[in-house]
RNA sequence: GCCCCUGUAGCUCAGCUGGAUAGAGCAUCGGACUUCUAAUCCGACGGUCGGAGGUUCGAAUCCUCCCGGGGGUGCCA
């Protein structure tokens, strides 16, 4: 039995419909019910009387009043009002709002947890596909929003009570790995690179050189013969080409040397790899993302499968030859022209082809019911034909019960500077995602020291840390995913709007508050958790029926995997909560029951703000 | 060329399957602190929702065309 006003007036209303138009009743006729933009129009309203009177052909008000006829909702609710063109307008009895919040706050927080086989939330096994970093080269702004948003869907679904794999995407594998492997091994050999103290840094350098060393100079080498630069410049040019010709032959033996797992090369390549996801998950752990070894699934895991795979696409005639390469069309599917290709026609595997794997054996092995990619937008049409090849190829289809897993590709934008331009630094490099971290939280531990001088500086710190890496994600998650957004210190930490530390704020108020009740009123939690609610004051109504959305909205953000609908909420609740606490005494009410009615109320508006954080991977600190 | 994304207040952005007078924050202006942490709150100002058609009782939202911005486009990942 549920005291959810949503839930029972949703059950109401079908009942209401069905007895009002009994066989009439279309399939899928819903009140649409949904909390009222307007406190004048009530607390609820139902807009479904609108779209049904145009099913039936009849007029709105008309359809609205049938309903109405039929409503019993006289236990929880005022009188019914139709409004407008249609709209059924609900005002809760108080009573029935306090019931709805005090069965909400509970462990969950009235989010059902998911439960198998056949609750209404079933359990889902929900891959996530985040962080991206690759070999030998440090974390940048480019891994930032693939981390964070991510990690966030991973909480979210967590939250759900969903079994969720991370999968850490690691790029280690291919060519270019093998030139920096090659490289560095070259190095090794000769003594001119020590292997005990190479860094992320390092790695990097060697990965770059590598590139460049393999990469002949064609066009300088035409630009020389078109405008007779002169024997010395074409000397220097053929050099060049020649080089790197060599260096791209010995890099490909070193890939044939890796794909055989030549010994020697293997020890180097592991230890490249080991360097960079130290590196990786140092990062993660300072931007408190969850991204550990364990959630780790390099390319290179991928590498016996492929032949599997793409032996089996071709046996089934699912993928066919085109110009010497392998490919698999998918214009019946999607009416996309291009296909995917999945063997190039030397031979080699593509990323589309070790996306084919991954998708096998997360669906096949991790048993996944849906597989999230955060990865950047521009990859938008490789998804496309790496999902529709899938799903052709069967590779979709569910190893438990009927049906096919889903694949989600929940693309973001890029990070883009004050120019608006995407972000680099001042040389055009990439801006290193720690030095990023580390500035914020330099700033934020400025403003902390500033706002707050009494906390101790053991304590500052760690504050700091929490608003400052809170600030670089709340900013990136705020906003839809899709679209790019303008990265600024500044405003992602003026505390005012709709920023992390404003909600981060708003918790520290409850805090704060109960701790006061605590030391100086001698109130325990326990005195506070059972009190009856009175909900008579507007700001406390508005804050109780703000809360009430909670459940929904988790599942919302989780379902769309758009985690700023849940910081969109945050901030209207954390608002809602400011107001309260301005308008609505709490520890100096006016009586022991209102005192602790309030102090329930902010109990649980705290504990639904720090929920809502965890969700999103910021961490909600004590004192600020 | 084709495809995808995007265009809402001076700035940064919400607006969920079409619903009531399009909402916040910043900035600007005016109020509220011998505090429950003012990192706050209350109020004012500010928008032909890129443009033009169309569907609808009703369109920022759906359809068509056009314009601006970004991105992607068969053998890199």
């Amino acid at each position: 039995m549920t005291a959810d006003p949503t839930a029972i007036l949703n059950d109401r209303f079908d009942e209401a419909m069905k007895a009002a138009f009994g066989d009439d009743l279309p399939e899928g006729a819903s009140a649409l019910l949904s909390p009222s933009k307007n406190p004048k129009f009530g607390d609820f309203q139902a807009n479904g009387a609108m779209g049904l009177a145009k099913r039936l052909g009849k007029p709105p008000r008309e359809v609205a009043q049938a309903i109405l006829e039929h409503l019993n909702v006289s236990d929880i609710a005022e009188e019914p009002e139709i409004a407008g063109p249609g709209f059924i307008n609900i005002t809760l009895k108080p009573g029935a709002l306090s019931a709805a919040v005090a069965e909400m706050d509970s462990p969950e927080l009235g989010i059902e947890p998911a439960a198998d086989p056949n609750s209404e939330f079933r359990k889902q096994t929900v891959v996530v596909d985040l962080c991206g970093v690759n070999l030998a080269k440090q974390m940048h702004v480019g891994h930032l929003r693939a981390t964070v948003i991510g990690d966030a869907l991973a909480r979210l679904n967590e939250r759900l009570g969903h079994e969720v794999i991370r999968q850490n995407h690691f790029g280690d594998w291919g060519l270019p790995i093998a030139m920096v492997t090659t490289a560095i091994k070259d190095g090794i050999d000769a003594g001119t690179i020590d292997p005990q103290d190479l860094t992320v840094a390092d790695l990097e350098h060697y990965y770059r050189s590598a590139q460049a060393e393999c990469a002949p100079d064609r066009r300088g080498l035409a630009a020389v013969e078109k405008f007779a630069l002169g024997p010395k410049a074409r000397a220097e040019l053929e050099e060049q080409v020649a080089g790197a010709e060599a260096a791209l032959a010995r890099a490909k033996e070193g890939l044939v040397a890796l794909q055989a797992g030549d010994a020697s090369y293997m020890t180097v390549w592991r230890q490249i790899c080991h360097i960079t996801l130290e590196d990786c998950f140092r990062n993660c752990r300072k931007l408190q993302a969850n991204v550990t070894d364990e959630a780790t699934a390099g390319e290179s895991t991928y590498r016996d499968e492929l032949p599997e795979v793409v032996h089996d696409l071709e046996s089934r005639g699912v993928a066919e030859e085109s110009d010497g390469a392998l490919i698999v069309r998918i214009e019946d599917l999607t009416g996309i022209k291009e296909p995917c290709l999945i063997r190039k026609s030397d031979g080699g595997y593509l990323y589309a082809t070790t996306d084919m794997a991954a998708i096998r054996r997360r669906v096949r092995k991790l048993g996944a019911d849906r597989v999230i990619y955060a990865v950047d937008s521009r990859q938008g049409l490789h998804f496309k034909q790496v999902f529709a090849a899938a799903k052709k190829a069967g590779y979709t289809k569910l190893i438990r019960g009927e049906g096919e897993a889903e694949l989600f590709h929940a693309a973001f934008g890029t990070v883009l500077g004050e120019d608006n331009r995407p972000f680099k630094t001042r040389s055009g490099e990439n801006v290193r995602l720690s030095d990023l971290l580390d500035e914020a939280i330099a700033r934020a531990e400025k403003a902390v020291a500033e706002k707050n001088p009494d906390l101790p500086e053991a304590e500052r710190h760690e504050v700091a840390k929490a608003v400052g890496i809170g600030a670089i994600k709340y900013a990136d998650l705020s906003s839809d995913r899709i679209k790019d957004y303008v990265f600024s210190f500044d405003r992602m930490l003026t505390f005012e709007g709709n920023t992390g530390p404003y909600l981060q704020y708003a918790q520290v108020r409850v805090r704060s508050i109960l701790r006061k009740a605590e030391n100086e009123h001698s109130i325990r939690e326990a005195d506070i958790a059972e009190a009856p609610l009175v909900i008579e004051q507007p700001e406390e109504k508005a804050l109780a029926l703000e809360l009430l959305k909670y459940p929904s909205v988790v599942r919302s953000a989780a379902d769309s995997c758009e985690p700023h609908r849940l910081c969109g909420y945050l901030f209207d609740l954390a608002t809602s909560f400011s107001s309260f606490f301005t308008a609505c005494p709490v520890l100096k009410a006016d009586s022991d029951e209102l005192r602790l009615s309030r102090l329930r109320l902010a109990s649980l508006t705290g504990r639904v703000l720090r929920d809502g954080l965890n969700c999103l991977g910021i961490a909600a600190p004590e004192r600020m």
